[in-house]
DNA sequence: ATTATATTTCTATACATTTAGAAATATAAA
DNA sequence: TTTATATTTCTAAATGTATAGAAATATAAT
């Protein structure tokens, strides 16, 4: 196996954000448009508490698959292009 | 977004399979070799209950992402290349 | 300063998952 | 037919996750 065990805790982290299907669906969302905020995701989402999808968007941010950009009291997310052909292309379609 | 509600549901499944590291890990053995069954992935694999394995086989079947060939009290595991390829070529390093 | 908006953290609850022992099933070997 | 081996299903306990309301924080606008 060429994968080391740092590598697989990561990969399992992505793995892991990846499969729930708010998630999925958000990180869909930012593969198809960069740098939409939280309220941006929301709206396009049925439905979800704000404090939800803060609690998923920090999932998917702490396991590398989205990058974010602060400015002023907007939070831009965007998702990481190398992560997303890494671990899982899928998204990239 | 070109995906459509199945193939997302699909895709959480192959992802929530692969978002758990001791099934990472059978993915991974079985990407390296084909034909495992379950004793022999649990002799790869640090202390795990058969009962335990069974679950996890079964989770990464059902999700498309291994295929099984039934020999006498055997079955055989190997992972479905195509799958692997569409969600996770990862798996294929 | 006050108000409004965006987002997070805290807290609690409901729900799902992981785990393994024990019992069950299935096939093969003696 | 009895015994051994491989795997599954059942059951229960422990742990983890998703969810949202309420309170907190932070910035911006009035």
């Amino acid at each position: 196996m060429g994968e080391d065990n740092a590598d697989i805790q990561q990969a399992v982290k992505v793995y892991k954000a990846l499969g729930e299907p708010t998630r999925l669906k958000i990180a869909l969302l930012l593969t198809e448009e960069r740098n939409l905020c939280c309220s941006d995701i929301g709206s396009k989402l049925e439905s979800v508490a704000g404090s939800t999808l803060s609690h998923h968007l920090k999932q998917l941010t702490e396991c590398g698959l989205l990058t974010l950009r602060k400015d002023g009291t907007y939070i831009y997310y965007s998702v990481n292009r190398d992560m997303a052909q890494k671990y899982a292309p899928y998204l990239l379609v």
